[in-house]
DNA sequence: CGGGTGCTTGATACCGATCAACCCACGTGG
DNA sequence: CCACGTGGGTTGATCGGTATCAAGCACCCG
């Protein structure tokens, strides 16, 4: 497992500054965190933590995707979130119990900022700027994760394909193109499905113009999805 | 529909000071929160707010149960929190966007304390304690909307009903009695079932020792109930 | 060429939603 | 006191959606 802890390199200072919870802050703000950050990577497959490890650090992810799962009593696993480039994960726990609370895996190559909890959680005590930062990841994430507790209820499989390419194409556009950033299989777990549904609702969207080839997906009618 | 913003009178102030948002505050922190604080009563099956509309306040449950909920496009609603006593909802705008993004109704007669999204913020930026509690609840919130994604994607019904009846029962006891603070389609709903599906489900557990009679529930055996 | 790996397709089983009927407790009004 | 209506809950029958299992396919890379 390759994950030595190093200083960030300048690319990597770059992508973590434009992430969203480093963005918002002030000046002397940004400079404190970045002073917290270090950089650590991992290999596809790798596991990051386990649910119920001691928790000393949340991330953010540089490059790659990684996925925070549960697994029931029988090793089944369902995957809570997929965190991308600029997304940080674990930051719930700055105020909660001292353990994970899911599993974290690399769904591939992955290059991550490591920050320390106790010592964001005494930036956040001195510096509003970063109190307020967190707080605005916190609530984004609690809406996002709500929004995924509805959609669950609510959608059968194509709907939830459906949902998904739209927010992942431009506004207002008719027609569109849309490359995924990682495998199908992983889409299926974000969404809740089994590979093999995934793989059935994007037949049962050809109907609505969508081609798929590989990573590619085309979209002849957004507005027709819009219907679904 | 009965509604009259009014200020807290001494037994509400007292329920609203054990919430865990204004508990874990220092004492003049609390008392800054308590000055905010007006009281507002509904009528079951009010609306308090529907998606979509301009969000001004956020709540704290003093009594009753509300519901929050997202409906489809063909009118379905699916759950996404049940909010009781002490618990408080729709925090999470203090620092998003300046609509509410789901519905939220009176399950039964309510009465809750209400928040100028504002004037908190204002206060959070001024007084440490008040931003840590805020961070501490949308903490929480978020780790068990987060359970409940989990719970979705890996439960059975009886299981769900079985996990539910466990975290609402003493710990390290060998039986247990039950009283349900809701009606059972409140329940179900909170489940993400439908509520034939939750009276089933208590069927299914009959054989692992559990019985129902109104809102009263046995269960002889709390440790054949982890083995669902 | 051979053997992965990721994906698709088909057959089947299961779970829960839905619809409909019924039951029961309760309250109301004749 | 009883007829009636109402609301919450249960039960049964059916349907639909998705998981699961199994087989086959496409592509990549040694």
């Amino acid at each position: 497992m390759v994950n030595k802890i190093l200083r960030l390199n300048s690319r990597d200072r770059n992508i973590l500054m434009k992430a969203p919870i480093m963005a918002s802050l002030g000046p002397q703000a940004l400079n404190r965190m970045m002073d917290l950050a270090s950089a650590v990577s991992f290999e596809g497959r790798d596991i990051l933590f386990r649910e119920g490890e001691a928790a000393d650090v949340f991330y953010c992810v540089l490059s790659g995707y990684v996925r925070l799962y549960r697994l029931n009593k029988d090793g089944r696993e369902a995957d809570i979130r997929i965190c991308g480039p600029g997304e940080n994960f674990a930051e719930c726990l700055l105020y909660l119990g001292p353990n994970y609370r899911y599993n974290a895996q690399a769904a591939e190559a992955v290059t991550l900022a490591r920050f320390d909890l106790a010592k964001v959680r005494a930036a956040a005590e001195q510096d509003n700027d970063i109190a307020r930062s967190i707080m605005q990841s916190l609530a984004n994430h609690l809406l996002t994760v709500m929004d995924c507790v509805a959609n669950d209820r609510l959608q059968t499989a194509p709907q939830r394909v459906a949902h998904y390419l739209l927010n992942n194409c431009p506004k207002e556009s008719t027609s569109a193109s849309i490359r995924l950033p990682f495998q199908k299989s992983l889409l299926a777990g974000k969404l809740g499905l089994a590979p093999e549904a995934l793989s059935r609702a994007f037949s049962a969207l050809r109907g609505a113009g969508v081609t798929v080839r590989g990573r590619l997906i085309q979209i002849n009618d957004v507005n027709a999805l819009r219907q679904i």
